[in-house]
RNA sequence: GGAUCUGUAGCUCAAUUGGAUAGAGCACUUGGCUUCGAACCAAGGGGUCGGGGGUUCGAGUCCCUCCAGAUCCGCCA
């Protein structure tokens, strides 16, 4: 090797070791994982890991810093050591973060880490799109399939007010696991089956109106129902003969398979055209039918293997671990030899087993079903063990019930329950009045295109933005309010962001942000730091499957652009303040409409 | 009868699941637009976290016990 070629060689060396010390000066997505892994780093050069150490790094209250390490408390406590000295022990090596930030010891043993400036400007320099945001979300569940069953209609009868909170939970579920790297399978596990069969079909061999049926199906469905009901009461011959109906549909008739298969058409059809509104396309319409013929092998296999036994003349699984469960059955076979709901919902779990090969399933249902899903779950995870299937996670995400104000169910003023369609209809009519109060200068459609996607927007977001564990108080003048964490006020501030871009003539796509200084004024950091807590907004939410915590994160992250843009004018002579603030007014714009999108929501150009 | 969930400011809700002085919005009081959208911002008052015990460095969060409401508990889903 020639001298004259020795010298580049070191050169280049010395080049890639720079490359490389710069990477690192590029803080991760997940600074907080970082932070952990650092600290986790240290104790196990010191040999805490091994008695068990964790570092509990979490997002801090801004008083004390962006982030904090708890971890010493808890391991102090265990190995009856001082927590200060055990915090110290861990800081003292910690020389390679003090290039990114600044470190304090507080109260019993608290570790604070407050980001510096220039990191914080390296953060957002390097996220700066959607597309960077979700690459650096994507590790959390990369290679893995997740089925989420969702929405869940019955056929036949239209989507009321009580199917809204599992569709707006559901799909947001959906996009915060898929944003973090899954392969998501949205399943709607209809209600197509079942008694209520018998009735429809004798109602409707009597007194169908075509032309309802084909402007109005699902009406004309419900009204054929509830005639078939009405005639039908109990021990009359009319109920037999209904009871005849649904013996040869579940025989497989195939005049009745028809009739059923159109029932199933129409009603798809119509629950279409509202999850059209809601931003909502289901992979799969796996109803209840479609299990029909598997669940023997259900019978069949937890018979085998001594799971289930006869009891009373039905087929039950008791959990004899379990304090309740070991007396209460878990009813799988109708004494009739019938299947149920849990025949299905075993054999539903298995096929995402098998057929999806799901590592996660999520079903999202309303919080009266947890004993159902409990047994079912336990039942399936020692089925699944035994037989030596895969066991993927299991997961039963709950919601409580939507009331009115006055706490009873929601009803409209005839006492009816109040049809999903029709509060769809409102939530447009209402945001369009307010649309046209406060912008009459906007273009008739353009107010209409506004007011579907405030109107729809603020029905989602109100549903999402409550932890789903609690009751859901309906109200329309709380959800369209246009302050506090609603809908209107997040839209609100990515039209200020994107007017202040279309003001200056600028592309809020590819902003001039080159030579932006390092945020400087409180209101500038205060806002720095609240972009760079999204990853752990998503982490959090994706963890729990509770997206009120992603709310919550957007609704501060809006109220800090909100102080900023009050305090600082973005659009100034002096050209390396212009640029970082609007390298702050674009990454807020980016991460706002990230955040609306995975929930679900669509956001605007104006309103 | 057994069990699960819920109970936080006048109202509607948070509190990253055991962390630092329990936070927001509405309502109320006050201040801020000839200046990038005032559908906004800034500031203020407002709490025995349903009651009572316990666990520990530390509890709205965990345990026990009462009170109130909702829900589930063998042939609906």
């Amino acid at each position: 090797m020639s001298h004259a070629s020795g010298k580049p060689a070191k050169m280049l060396l010395a080049q890639s070791q720079a490359q490389f010390l710069n990477r690192q000066m590029n803080l991760p997505f997940d600074v907080a994982a970082y932070l952990d892994a650092t600290l986790l780093a240290t104790a196990a050069n010191l040999g805490l890991t091994e008695r068990g150490f964790d570092p509990e790094v979490r997002v801090a209250d801004p008083a004390h810093g962006d982030f904090q390490a708890n971890g010493a408390l808890a391991f102090a406590k265990r190995e009856k050591q001082n927590p200060r000295t055990v915090a110290q022990q861990l800081v003292d090596p910690l020389e390679v973060l003090r290039e990114h930030f600044d470190i304090a010891l507080a109260g019993p043993g608290f570790i604070n880490f407050r980001l510096k400036p220039p990191a914080l400007l390296g953060w957002l320099q390097a996220y700066d799109s959607e597309e960077h945001l979700r690459a650096g979300a994507a590790n959390a569940h990369a290679g893995q399939t997740w089925v989420v069953d969702y929405s869940s209609p019955n056929t036949a009868k239209q989507m009321h007010v009580g199917h809204l909170r599992s569709a707006v939970i559901g799909e947001a579920i959906c996009r915060l696991l898929a944003f973090t790297g899954a392969k998501v399978i949205r399943d709607n596990h209809l209600g197509d089956w079942g008694t209520q069969f018998g009735k429809l079909i004798y109602g409707y061999k009597r007194w169908v109106d075509d032309e309802a049926l084909l402007t109005q199906p699902i009406e004309e469905l419900e009204r054929l129902y509830k005639l078939g009901h009405a005639a039908t009461p109990d021990g009359s011959p009319e109920l037999e003969e209904a009871r005849r109906e649904l013996v040869q549909l579940q025989s497989g008739d195939p005049k009745s398979l028809a009739l059923w298969k159109k029932f199933s058409d129409v009603s798809l059809a119509a629950f279409e055209q509202i999850y059209a509104r809601l931003g909502i396309h289901f992979d799969h319409n796996l109803g209840e039918s479609f299990y029909n013929d598997k669940v023997e092998r259900v019978y069949r296999e937890l018979t085998a293997m001594g799971l289930a036994q006869v009891s009373e003349g039905a087929l039950v699984v008791f959990h004899p671990e379990h304090p309740r469960f070991a007396k209460q059955p878990f009813l799988i076979r109708k004494a009739d030899g019938a299947s149920n709901y849990a025949s299905t919902d075993l054999a539903t779990a298995l096929y995402r087993t098998e057929h999806f090969k799901a590592d996660g399933i999520v079903v999202v249902t309303d919080f009266r079903q947890a004993d159902h899903f409990e047994q079912l779950y336990l039942t399936a995870r020692k089925w699944f063990a035994a037989k030596g299937y895969h066991v993927p996670a299991l997961h039963h995400v709950t919601f409580g019930a939507v009331t009115a104000e006055d706490g009873k169910a929601l009803k409209t003023r005839d006492g009816d329950v109040i049809k999903l369609k029709a509060l769809l209809d409102e939530a447009e009519e209402r945001a369009f009045a307010l649309v046209t109060a406060k912008s009459p200068d906007v273009p008739e459609e353009e107010r209409r295109e506004i007011a579907r996607i405030v109107g729809v927007g603020s029905v989602q977001y109100a549903d999402l933005a409550q932890n789903r564990s609690s009751n859901y108080v309906f109200s329309w003048d709380k959800m369209l309010a246009l302050d506090g964490n609603t809908a209107p006020y997040l839209l609100y501030a990515v039209t200020r962001v994107r007017s202040i871009f279309r003001k200056a003539g600028l592309d809020p796509a590819r902003p001039p942000v080159e030579g932006a200084s390092a945020p400087e004024t409180p209101q500038e950091l205060v806002l720095a730091r609240k972009l760079v807590q999204f990853a752990d907004a998503v982490k959090i939410s994706t963890d729990h499957l509770r997206p009120h915590f992603l709310c919550l994160y957007l609704f501060e992250l809006a109220g800090a652009y909100s102080g900023f843009y009050a305090a600082d004018k973005v659009i100034v002579d002096d050209p390396a303040v212009r640029a970082r603030r609007l390298l702050l007014c674009h990454r807020t714009l980016v991460t706002l409409e990230t955040g609306l999108h995975l929930l679900g929501l669509r956001t605007l150009e104006r309103m």
